[in-house]
DNA sequence: AACACTCTCAACCGCAACTGA
DNA sequence: CTCAGTTGCGGTTGAGAGTGT
């Protein structure tokens, strides 16, 4: 699937999985852990390469993950959280426990952005969703070519998006404090190097340095979060016009609130307990 | 039933980040 | 500090399922 594989690895198997390899995949990594991906494929006896394995597995073949309808609440998590640090799909993912980010990142693209940016249109405006599938009208398509025809049924939307000029910023990994993966394997007491994603825990404790290290009032991020809330900031190859500069104090101040509410919404994700440790865990951080 | 068209989502890719020598 | 190998992330693709005519 996709575009044409950027090296050739020649005897290896792509495309979908097959129950057996399912199969062989799930019974080395219980019997072995997580982790060691490159190597994995060839112990496992598995005619594939271990990017592909680590997808399979994280995405589909873990044990704790959580198929089938996301709830309204989700839903609204999905939503807040997007609205807050954008793209970030994994960052949102470690919030709802049994979702991956590339459900979260499918979920996005085909049901909630068009109902955001409906909801920014305002009620006229309504998303073509599943819900109107029945209804919906069909259009006349020249030919098959799904990445053509999606920009042309959304050229409308293209437009409308060039006259706003908005320039958004490539998705950025920030982390305030390395923290090597031995010792939060360590700590964990996990056998597998890598993410150690399967510790809702650890996800909690990444996920709270990721929002703590976020830091809104940066400079990179302020622009980058406005940018993706439609709102008026022109920034071109770094730069910020000048006439926006006034404009960002107040945004700030809007950012601050809607900080405050993430937080919040972290507090209430929670329990006591948690909190109280993750508490303790950012003032560690915070030295 | 057959065809045309749209939508979904699993899987791919490139690249950035991380790690250890 | 540099570099090579590995891992993780986000964007993109297209096969197949679903729906309307």
């Amino acid at each position: 699937m996709g575009r044409a594989p950027c090296c050739a690895k020649v005897g290896l198997h792509k495309g979908p999985w097959t129950p057996k390899e399912d199969a062989l995949l799930t019974k080395y990594i219980q019997a072995h852990g997580e982790g060691q991906w490159k190597s994995l494929p060839k112990k496992a006896g598995l005619l594939r390469c271990g990017k592909s394995c680590r997808l399979r597995w994280m995405n589909y073949l873990r044990p704790d993950i959580k198929r089938g309808n996301i709830s309204p609440e989700e839903d609204d998590l999905i939503i807040r959280m997007h609205s807050l640090i954008g793209n970030r799909w994994s960052l949102i993912a470690g919030r709802l426990p049994g979702r991956t980010d590339n459900e979260i990142k499918n979920y996005w693209n085909t049901h909630l952005s068009k109902r955001v940016k409906a909801q920014q249109l305002g009620p006229d405006h309504q998303p073509r969703d599943n819900a109107d599938k029945t209804k919906k009208k069909k259009k006349k398509k020249p030919a098959k070519n799904n990445s053509k025809d999606k920009s042309n049924s959304d050229n409308n939307e293209e437009e409308e998006e060039k006259k706003t000029k908005i320039y958004l910023p490539k998705p950025i990994r920030v982390r305030a404090l390395r923290i090597s993966r031995n010792d939060e394997d360590s700590k964990n007491g996990s056998c597998t190097s890598g993410s150690g994603s399967s510790s809702q825990e650890l996800v909690q404790k990444q996920d709270m340095m990721d929002v703590m290290s976020y830091e809104p009032w940066g400079e990179n991020d302020v622009f980058g979060f406005f940018a993706e809330e439609g709102q008026n900031i022109e920034r071109v190859n770094g730069s910020i016009s000048e006439e926006n500069i006034n404009n960002n104090e107040m945004e700030c101040e809007s950012l601050e609130r809607l900080y405050e509410e993430y937080l919040q919404l972290l507090k209430d994700d929670i329990s006591d307990e948690k909190q109280g440790e993750l508490d303790s865990f950012a003032q560690s951080l915070f030295v």
